[in-house]
DNA sequence: CGATCACGTGGTATCGATTACAGGGGCGTA
DNA sequence: TACGCCCCTGTAATCGATACCACGTGATCG
């Protein structure tokens, strides 16, 4: 298996069989001016004959633009980001640009060395899923004055567009369905104390007005099976758990399972994030549902805007509750 | 919001403001030769003061190396592929490589699209895994001589290292476990009859001597739903469905459940790729287990040995069956 | 009929890095 | 003291494309 020759089609070989300067080749694949259309034809000829393809290195270099976004998110295997990250690439696509994504794994340390991997390569825009708050590599996307727009997730002193689903009210009306379900001590498998999502939903359905139990996991699938065994073990079990995560709720589904608990008769259970399967489970999984879709296509668009130097607004999405029946019925009690 | 002046500091400005001349920056920067400690500081001070970090398109077009892999998977929000794009991220990660991942979407136009998009940026391989046989693709990552190894699934006249799953055994497994339930009549939810692996696992199931009903799907939830409410349909409705991809697998469970057919009494059911979640249903689910994880490492090296000249051979890993309870007990009877 | 204009084209500098080659200074040795 | 070698450094070519500028030619207008 003897490596063929490795292709070096440069424009210059095109110019030259083609009987033109490289500056005409590059007119005609670039759409400028006007070069006769019999040159046009002899260029796009040659260009076929030799299989030519521009260097793209070459090109961004060149026009310090390479039609290419970096999405940093969080956590590839969480179905969430997969599909924004999906509907990133879908939005992007249409508009000419390709998406290279970045998976952070949940660390500090690899978001940072990402962010810089991706700005080296010049990037037009940045999207990221901040991994914490830890705002860092805020600075040096700031100061190479690369477009960057938040996704999901919000950092202290962060100056650029975000995109993030609302959930306060949802969280709003799910201790409202749990308190008619006649629950009171809730646990929590909250998120991280150091991302904006972590904190905020405790924090706004802490609002609610029901007696809760804290336990923060990674938004992983591990740390929602300790944390939910770490609240089921407690003095005064809580009558019901809310996961802050799909992958947390993954997590506590198996402890119960492991505990041979049933759901909602022993313990009840809500997640936030909705995935196909949650209506498939025994009782189906009351759940927080968010716009995954249309998070992915306002970021890439709002990153796009700031791109073409447009000043895109923050995008806020409103996630709902959808109620299916793993918190129990209401009772007939007000 | 007046955009920062973009930060265009170059190894020219490091240069000057350290004293010495551009190649001796790079020099530096390479660990090359030896320069003085002490001129080895003081470049190493300028970088830090100006903040300098090396325009990785420039080197790359000078180098003709990009420390780039691409990765062109067929539908970015299936499980299966995430958690092999994460294992292959994280492989070449470990050896300095990063990883452009392009989403096909099941789509044999994209896939092409994306190739060359891929090529264009001179990534140094490119690891694929088919949407479909058409082959045209190939033969333009053959002619620009780079590295490729084929993943989960294969083209017919690739000539290049393949990565995969054995599933035969499995599936012998797993038509022996299904007769032994008392399954004779089985449905099976199939993949396109153009992908290698949805012929092979139809193939090989096929060589368990059911009696079987076969529809095609397209990998894709919906098409599991319509292909069971097909198969459900027909006169002699199976006893037992098989689907051959957790996609499929979900949207037949979906269709099972729109009916009200209970698993296994009404029907019995096995899903080719486990998920983490098919333990938790009731009764949770039969599968073949791929080994993901290992596939996408194994890529990764395979690939990177390609780059790095060798000539790695196939890997060929096995999937098992892992019984579980959806495709009902085994009777007593032989 | 001569001057101007416009258009198509080629030459060449440039993007930001790497690297081959050449030169200069210090040191060891005869 | 003089020669030579080696090590460090700078100069400049180069990667493959784009874009500015200038030039020649054919058409147009006065």
């Amino acid at each position: 298996m003897i490596e063929g020759v490795r292709s070096v089609t440069t424009i210059k070989d095109v110019a030259q069989h083609a009987g033109v300067s490289t500056a005409t080749v590059s007119r005609v694949l670039n759409g400028h001016a006007a070069p006769t259309p019999e040159t046009r034809t002899r260029v796009l000829a040659a260009v076929e004959e030799l299989g030519y393809r521009p260097n793209a290195l070459a090109r961004s270099l060149r026009t310090t633009s390479t039609k290419t976004l970096g999405l940093v998110i969080s956590d590839l295997v969480n179905p969430f980001f997969a599909e924004i990250a999906r509907a990133v690439e879908e939005e992007a696509r249409a508009h000419g640009y390709c998406v290279i994504v970045a998976n952070a794994d949940e660390s500090a340390d690899q978001l940072l060395t990402y962010v810089r991997t991706l700005l080296d390569r010049r990037v037009d825009g940045l999207l990221v899923c901040p991994a914490t708050d830890d705002p860092s590599w805020l600075a040096e996307v700031e100061q190479r004055g690369v477009p960057l727009v938040l996704l999901d997730r919000t950092v202290p002193d962060a100056s650029c567009p975000v995109v993030r689903a609302d959930g306060a009210q949802a969280l709003a009306d799910l201790a409202e369905a749990l308190k008619a379900a006649g629950h009171q001590r809730v646990g929590v498998i909250a998120g991280p104390p150091d991302t904006s999502t972590g904190r905020e939903r405790l924090e706004q359905f802490a609002r609610g007005g029901l007696d809760l139990r804290v336990v923060h996991g990674d938004f992983r699938r591990e740390s929602g099976a300790r944390a939910a065994a770490e609240l089921l073990d407690a003095p005064d079990r809580p009558t019901a758990l809310v996961a802050m995560d799909n992958l947390m709720g993954l997590g506590a589904l198996e402890e119960l399972r492991r505990r041979g608990l049933t759901v909602p008769a022993d313990v009840g259970l809500a997640v936030y994030d909705d995935q196909p399967w949650f209506p498939l489970l025994d009782p189906p999984i009351t759940v927080i549902a968010q716009p995954t879709v249309e998070m992915g296509h306002a970021a890439a668009r709002s990153l796009l805007a700031l791109v073409a130097g447009e000043q895109p607004a923050d995008v806020q999405l409103t996630a709902r509750l959808v109620v299916r029946g793993s918190c129990g019925e209401a009772t007939g009690a007000a």
